[in-house]
DNA sequence: CAAATAGTGTCTCTAAGACAATATCAC
DNA sequence: GTGATATTGTCTTAGAGACACTATTTG
């Protein structure tokens, strides 16, 4: 009979072969955009972080920030580190969003990956400094499914376009599996992370909770009812957002100024 | 400018240190329960599948069944294997759970747990033989939140109970995270990984679509109300709960026989 | 017939959607 | 004042919960 003592001084880990592992981030962010009449509130897109590969393999191409496990750190603290380092910015919140594992999905060989979505407020993207000359880019986002049943990504920065085309292959426990079948020059599997993780960020949205991340800790209620129709893609009347809202939200007393029309009350989270 | 041909023949993959990937699942069953009272019907109790670990580290403490990842499957792939091997039951469905890779979950070094939730309907359990002196088997499951705030759960199978205790780290997206107070004797982080499970399985049985998977393809309406009640612990008036899944199902021109009271219409899922 | 479950009808209450009306600012 | 958004009130509608009632079987 072998002791737990004698087990462990025979086994060895490195016996079985071991895949690498890594955590990808779809980092999204609600971007206003100036607007040319000045009574009109500006109006707001969904965009998505993503950094120009320096290196092999897909060098040149467009892929989500993310990077190796290291063996001191679990998978979400990884993902924070990676998407500090390459793009100098800091998530409020993390989403899983699943386990990437297919075969052969990275060329330099066996490397699953675990994806999360994370939610940067526009604020802290412009204190962490808009470099225009850096690798990581803030792409605007649309994800619809055509007349045809696909699913059709379409990311846009300046004049740089990517766009992919998937199929959905089933939907189990609200989480819709997709499958490439046009990669739109992104690297890797990362078209088929992002619809996933922007499945995910859709239904998370419906949850009061998820949305409060992307603004900062005042607003007005109109901007929290923009990031929510921004990421789900729908239009809500006011008056029912608000009523819908009210039980999540404590009024300040500051207003809003120089908007051109009637100044909107600040608001908090409430706890 | 190095190419890619000359990348990849420089890479070695085995530069970076690499952690061993395991698929943990708890899979879970509705099991009806024999009544002395021809007249009533059966009590069902929900009950997950564990393993009484015949190896080292935590030989003879019972586990979820689970196995190393291979370098030729998807995790999902290997989740179904490892549970067909260990126990003999094929699941209809996996869910996703999350991924546990706390640095020291695992005594044998620097191993990650991706954990599933799986649904095996009774009746297919039946049919692989319920092999009574086997390493694999169904513990009935309690799990609640006590008055102190701390989770309970309880697992009974025999004249076995293991008791662990848990704390709510928090709840993000639906998903909360789990912290263990005390393991209730069961292997590595387990008890983490079923409450998490649990807490998925309730949060999916709210859609139809989870449930049927528990049942036959031919069941009643109150088997299926048997069915949400006992994985969410609530009760339903059955008025509504047949109001509410008319949508999705269909009758058959079946019924069930010598039940000491009325017969109820077999139905089927709808599609 | 008694005990139990199967199955139907309907009232109430709540939450969501639609829409109308009023308030307030910058220019 | 004009044009825009901010904010409030209320009517309608859909769905969930509660409850009462009828139907059917076995011993």
């Amino acid at each position: 009979m072998q002791t737990e003592k004698e087990f462990f001084s025979q086994y060895s880990i490195s016996q079985y072969e071991r895949p690498s592992l890594t955590a990808d981030i779809a980092a999204f962010m609600v971007r206003s955009e100036q607007n040319d009449n000045y009574k009109r509130n500006s109006e707001t897109k969904l965009s998505i972080l993503l950094i120009n590969r320096g290196g092999h393999p897909f060098k040149g191409f467009w892929a989500l920030p993310g990077g190796f496990l290291q063996p001191s750190e679990t998978v979400e603290e990884c993902a924070l580190r990676e998407i500090t380092e390459e793009a100098n910015v800091t998530p409020v919140s993390l989403m899983p969003v699943g386990v990437f594992s297919e075969p052969g999905r990275d060329p330099r060989g066996w490397i699953i990956s675990n994806a999360f979505a994370s939610i940067i407020s526009e604020a802290s993207v412009k204190q962490g400094g808009g470099d225009d000359a850096s690798d990581a880019q803030w792409f605007d986002v649309r994800f619809e499914q055509g007349k045809d049943g696909d699913y059709y990504l379409d990311l846009c920065y300046d004049n740089i376009k990517l766009s992919a085309v998937l199929t959905a292959e089933e939907t189990r426990f609200g989480r819709t599996k997709y499958k490439i079948k046009d990669s739109g020059n992104l690297a890797f599997d990362h078209a088929k992370i992002i619809a996933t993780a922007l499945t995910a960020l859709r239904n998370g949205a419906k949850n009061f909770e998820t949305i409060f991340d992307f603004l900062p800790g005042k607003f007005t209620l109109t901007s929290l009812q923009k990031v929510q129709e921004t990421i789900m893609n729908i239009s809500i009347l006011p008056a029912n957002f608000r009523r819908k809202i009210s039980d999540y939200v404590v009024e300040t007393d500051e207003y809003t100024q120089g908007a051109g029309h009637r100044p909107a009350k600040l608001y908090m989270r409430k706890q």
